[in-house]
RNA sequence: GCUGAUAUGGCUCAGUCGGUAGAGCACAUCCUUGGUAAGGAUGAGGUCACCAGUUCGAUUCUGGUUAUCAGCUCCA
């Protein structure tokens, strides 16, 4: 048979071989770094018989796919080091992970980080022994006997979904280990050279927090101990970034435990910092034709009711008064813009010559989020975001959407973050449309239709989130990664084709009918939080000049130096550069210490020379010492890279 | 909300096998006026997160609460 090869070489191999067999006769080098195999663009195992004509790649740790199934085997041999060690133990699931794997156990008691150094251990052993891994198929009523007889009531689970389609169960086993999986798998234990078990938390089964709560395990695994350890030294220096660490020591934010949980303290640098990006967010809407509105953040429960809050997202509001009681009055604290914006339009009769109306607002909103959802600056309970609603004409929509996805994306990439964003789709559920989405099936596709055209035509290079959309429409969110790898949305676009008919908002049309408009929900910056939390994070603390808190640190050598310090800090603030004056009588050593560690962009240095001369010696965090020039020149410099907010 | 971990001066951390605590940095005062990442001296600062329980006695042991961290679930 004749076989088409990386490169598109093509071979004769004798029929029957398998992915393994062929690796092994390119090379032997290739046959141990083989993980897995692409038989006509499709990832198999390497145990594949191939009879025919086909094209293959042999998958290595350095492929996706070889990768994955590298970590699963390594899930498999955690699986197996926690039976022997724990053989009550039951097995859930164990897939490979972005970064590593995970296999979910339920135990009777979580591992305590002693239990997991045992397991890590054992499994060490495991790779030492140098099992071979087997493969093989049972009938889906063989498979769900045995896996009853072993007492596998998860897998007997996962089986019993199977058995409909009627196709074999696939098994691997590896000595006294055997476990339900559709692989592929290595050929041996013995080429996972570094693994290292990373966490141990709680799982719900299946995801569902109804269910019963396992113990996860999470561990990562490489070919050789020096990628694993180059690998754990990345994700250390990403913690150290951490913008809940660094936002703290360098004093932009803070909590106060009997303030509450998810609500923090915006220091006067943190509040520094989102001023200056409010500001210019504000502007640049303003330029874009948005009106700015400002509206209560709270309503009486009446308001929720209407917009579908109130069923659809009362556990998630503060709620002032007795929510049962309707013979009083209830209040509740804004989870959304969007009803109070509405009333705008609603404020008098409407044309269509009001269309577009683009509202836009600073907007505080409220979430009783569960109490283990907060994390610093990403997750709060109390967030202003750059909130927006466009109210349109059907025709309109296409255009306006267009505008919103491009002044986000001049948002995110004059502050440098739209280089690591991903775009999502975010669409309902048809499974399960009475969960949580108003309208009807008709509705939803229409919405859905209108919004795959317009990204399509926009080129947005997008995934699909099914059950991630909102229960009034489509979303298209942007997403972006904090230092841990958790995804988190910073931007959303949304249409909505069905809260306008029960607000009873109406246009009168060109021909005089009264018609519903549609509305865009929107962010352009997101949360002023989160973008500062993810801001900290890329920059490391170290924030462009343009959105720095403390721009230019002035730092007087002597007390000779101190008034012509203070002048140019005077000339500066002028000019719209935040400055300030180091005057304390500490060596200039010190003072450079300081400013370098609490990271001003850049610092003045100045001395009998530079009083002299009129110049400043110029230092910046990035560059160091840069010597001294004229001070105009200097001062020029640092208007210029602050007006065109160079990163 | 769930699983696990943590909580000692502003910060980072020691410590007490139960007898009310210590360092470095930061802070204050004084000396030093020093040229590109830590000058010196002195001093102040903690009911050891909070509330109970056990005990002659709890910062230390037990329980609860609150907050912080990682993960799950949820979400901008």
């Amino acid at each position: 048979m004749k076989i088409t090869l990386k490169g598109d070489v093509i071979k004769e191999f004798q029929s029957g071989l398998t992915a393994y067999d062929i690796a092994k006769e390119i090379s032997g080098g290739l046959a141990r770094a083989a993980c897995a195999a692409r038989i006509n663009g499709k990832v198999c195992d390497l145990r594949t018989t191939i009879t025919e004509d086909c094209s293959l790649d042999i998958l290595t740790f350095d492929d996706e796919d070889g990768k994955k199934a590298f970590r699963h085997t390594a899930s498999h041999i955690l699986a197996q080091a926690v039976k022997r060690l724990f053989p009550a133990t039951k097995l859930a699931i164990g897939p490979a992970i972005e970064n590593g794997f995970y296999y979910d156990f339920d135990v009777e008691k979580p591992f305590s980080p002693e239990d997991i150094a045992k397991i890590e251990a054992e499994m060490k052993k495991i790779v030492k022994e140098g099992i071979a891994l087997e493969q093989y198929e049972l009938s889906p009523a063989e498979a769900i006997e045995y896996l009853k007889g072993i007492g596998e009531d998860y897998k007997v689970e996962l089986c019993e979904e199977h058995a409909g389609k009627n196709e074999p169960i696939s098994f691997y086993k590896q000595g006294d280990f055997t476990d339900l999986c559709a692989g592929p798998h290595l050929m041996n234990t013995s080429s996972i050279k570094a693994v290292k078990l990373t966490n141990c938390t709680g799982a719900y089964w299946r995801g569902d927090a109804k269910g019963k709560q396992l113990c996860r395990v999470y561990g990562t695994a490489f070919p050789k101990a020096s990628e694993l350890e180059e690998y754990l030294k990345q994700v250390e220096e990403a913690k150290s970034r951490d913008h809940n660490k660094i936002g703290r020591e360098l004093e932009y934010f803070t909590t106060v435990d009997y303030i509450g949980q998810g609500l923090p303290i915006l220091l006067p640098k943190g509040a520094k910092t989102i001023q200056t990006l409010q500001r210019w967010v504000e502007d640049e809407e303003y330029k874009r034709g948005g009106l700015l509105t400002k509206t209560p953040f709270m309503a009486k429960r009446d308001l929720y009711k209407i917009s579908g809050h109130w069923d659809h997202y009362r556990d998630g509001m503060f709620i002032l008064g007795d929510p049962d009681d309707e013979t009083k009055e209830c209040f509740a604290l804004r989870p959304m813009t969007c009803p109070f914006q509405y009333q705008v339009f609603l404020n008098r009769q409407r044309s269509y010559r009001d269309l577009p109306m683009r509202l836009v607002e600073t907007s505080t909103l409220f979430r009783n989020e569960d109490s283990g959802e907060m994390h610093g600056l990403i997750r709060v309970r109390q967030f202003t975001i750059s909130e927006g609603h466009y109210i349109l004409t059907p025709e309109q929509l296409e255009e306006e959407f267009k505008g919103c996805l491009e002044l986000a994306k001049y948002f995110l990439e004059t502050v440098g973050m739209l280089e690591d964003c991903t775009f999502r789709f975010s669409q309902w559920d048809p499974e399960n449309p009475k969960n949580k989405y108003e309208g009807t099936k008709e509705q939803w596709e229409t919405a859905q239709a209108t919004m795959k055209k317009i990204l399509d035509n926009l080129g947005v290079n997008y995934t699909i989130g099914i059950d991630e959309a909102a229960f009034y429409g489509p979303k298209l969110d942007i997403q972006y990664k904090n230092v841990f790898g958790k995804e988190d949305t910073i931007v959303t676009i949304q249409i909505d084709m069905l809260l306008a008919e029960k607000f009873g908002m109406e246009y009168v049309d060109v021909d005089g009918t009264k018609k519903n408009p549609y509305i865009i929900h929107r962010t352009s910056l997101g949360c002023y939080e989160r973008t500062l939390a993810y801001l900290l994070e890329k920059y490391a603390g170290a924030l462009p000049l343009w959105m720095s808190p403390e721009q230019v640190r002035i730092l007087p050598i002597t007390d000779r130096a101190k008034e012509y310090g203070e002048a140019i800090s005077a000339k500066l603030e002028q000019l719209g550069i935040r400055t300030s004056v180091d005057n304390r009588s500490e060596k200039i050593g010190w003072k450079i210490r300081q400013a370098q560690l609490e990271k001003v962009p850049y610092f003045f240095i100045v001395g009998d020379k530079e009083v002299e001369d009129n110049t400043v010696a110029l230092r910046s965090r990035k560059e160091g010492d840069l010597g001294a020039s004229p001070l105009d020149e200097v001062i020029n410099r640092i208007v210029m890279e602050n007006a065109t907010k160079s990163r």
